[in-house]
RNA sequence: GCCGGUAUCGUCUAGGGGUUAGGACACGUGGUUCUCAGCCACGGGACCGGGGUUCGAAUCCCCGUACCGGUACCA
């Protein structure tokens, strides 16, 4: 049997990277096994979920290439996969499983049970439900019916050892005494999250739960609710949490959170997907950069490790760079162009009829090896792009005002006239000749050139740069870098 | 507190009764060079602690410890 997998977010926030990486984690099984990949979402949390939410899911797993077989947009056999479209058959699942004896309604009031709850827990003792309704008499219970009285249903948690085996853990027991018996529908007739994951994991007939490690201790609860309801009990597959350097989970506080925050960073959705998948996963041999299809011919649910995994954004860094330097001349221009259209930086000016995309891609080719992200392509680019130059005070405090710095720039102007044609070779051979002739070092006639026409001291191979620039902007901007110079000497 | 999980370089991990404990990121040094990046080479760096089993334990078992998660009419 084909295996079905989902993966079930609720829409009580965007869609952050640990949960990227746990729908990834389900995507990369359902392909590499020929399954079937759901995404439902859980928005039985009226208070907390919103429309807003679910696109912002949406939009993060497009941006990474996840899709999903079955779910928003898609459809799919199974519809709705919106559970708040789907609350009666919870509802009527929970009344099959009073008519069973499987469980019981409640009519507590929460702020007792809070009280006591509270009131152990100062005492330092464990506190679980007392079963004060199962304890109702028929008579009793009659009458609260009649009245209409407010009530749960809580599932009644039978004696008993609780096992399954997870496909990361291994074996995993819990004793049904240290479970309460938890509420499967509200007062207000909605479900609890319990209910209605085990009524729709089974009514969509998924076979392997993946999900976050959090939901371990939940897991004796569906794995009973499961049986309850005379369904199959799925497989499980609890992968660890995503944490900050500080070992905690991530959160704000550790910075970008949110997958659609890493697209405005500048990461590439491939190198996003190929860090996660080797947060909490490897391939077993030393394979670190792999395609999305070697990705999914290595997967399996048994390489996932059992430790949390610190998100460690250096390697991010270092995995983006890498698919920089990868992208070939079409998907450079395609990736790094409408940035820098949105930046204002890209078409130029009309006079500037002489920078072709050929130029432009000149340009990035310089700039793919320096790049980690692509955000780096817009600072980096900038002062080729623009007419003004932004002069780095340092910079210029080191390279260009000593005195003797005017009259070395105004030999180079010099011989970059005469280049002809105004090529690497023929630059190169000005700017060496022309210190060659001043007595000094080529780098230090270099230097100030660089400061000079790109206003810091990084930038491509000067050579490169001036012929980038071309010999008219190139010698404009060293005339005036020459006004920087102590007058004098 | 109770329940559950996890523990290999700073980080992600491979491995696993006998190995020089492997790789990657980061870091350091050197090379290339006009700077930065890149690239190349080299280097430092780990099996949580204590018992046990065994000829031999980092690996298996037990006990600790630490960390993480859960402990709701949230999901």
């Amino acid at each position: 049997m084909a295996p079905r997998v989902r993966f079930a977010p609720s829409p009580t926030g965007y869609l952050h990277v640990g949960g990227a990486r746990t729908a990834l984690f389900n995507y990369l099984y359902a392909r590499r096994h020929g399954g079937r990949f759901l995404l439902r979402i859980e928005d039985t949390d009226v208070e907390r979920s919103s429309a807003d939410m679910v696109t912002g899911i949406l939009d993060g797993l497009r941006w990474l290439g996840i899709t999903w077989d079955e779910g928003p947009e898609v459809g799919g056999p199974h519809a709705p996969y919106f559970q708040s479209e789907r609350l009666e058959r919870y509802s009527a699942a929970a009344d099959r499983l009073v008519a069973s004896g499987h469980a019981y309604a409640c009519y507590c009031a929460p702020e007792r049970l809070r009280g006591e709850r509270e009131a152990a827990e100062a005492k330092g003792e464990a506190w679980k439900y007392d079963r004060a309704c199962l304890a109702l008499t028929p008579e009793r219970l009659a009458e609260l019916r009649a009245e209409g009285a407010p009530h749960a249903i809580r599932f009644k948690v039978p004696e008993g050892t609780v096992s399954f085996n997870d496909a990361v853990h291994g074996p995993i027991a819990f004793e049904g005494a240290t479970i309460e018996d938890f509420v499967i529908r509200r007062s207000d007739g909605y479900p609890t999250y319990h209910l209605s994951v085990v009524v729709d994991d089974a009514e969509m007939a998924i076979t392997q739960v993946v999900r976050g490690d959090d939901h371990i201790s939940n897991t004796p609860k569906h794995v009973l609710l499961f049986q309850a309801l005379g369904a199959a009990v799925p497989e499980f597959a609890h992968v660890p949490l995503i944490v900050g350097t500080d070992k905690k989970r991530l959160s704000k506080r550790h910075g970008a959170t949110s997958v659609l925050e890493y697209q405005k960073a500048g990461y590439l959705p491939d190198a996003m997907v190929n860090f996660l998948a080797l947060l909490g996963w490897a391939p077993g041999d030393d394979r670190e950069v792999m395609t999305r299809e070697e990705l999914i011919a290595s997967f399996a649910l048994e390489g996932i490790s059992g430790g949390n995994a610190v998100f460690d954004t250096a390697k991010l860094d270092w995995m983006n760079g890498q698919y920089i330097a990868a992208l070939d001349d079409a998907a450079l221009l395609a990736t790094v162009t409408p940035l820098l259209e949105t930046a204002g930086l890209w078409p130029l000016a009309a006079g500037s009829a002489d920078r072709s995309e050929a130029w432009l891609l000149t340009l990035l080719g310089l700039l793919k090896p320096r790049a980690k992200r692509l955000t780096d392509f817009l600072e980096q680019a900038r002062p080729f792009l623009t007419d003004t130059v932004d002069y780095d005070t340092a910079a210029v405090e080191k390279h260009l005002s000593p005195a003797h710095t005017r009259e070395q720039l105004a030999a180079l102007i010099g011989a970059l006239r005469g280049v002809e044609p105004f090529t690497e070779p023929g630059v190169e051979a000005a700017v060496r000749g022309t210190a060659e002739a001043l007595g000094i070092k080529a780098g230090a006639l270099i230097h100030p050139t660089r400061v000079g026409i790109i206003g810091k001291t990084t930038s491509p191979g000067i050579f490169e740069s001036i012929v980038l620039l071309g010999r008219e902007r190139t010698i404009a901007r060293l005339e005036h870098a020459q006004s920087f110079s102590a007058v004098g000497a």
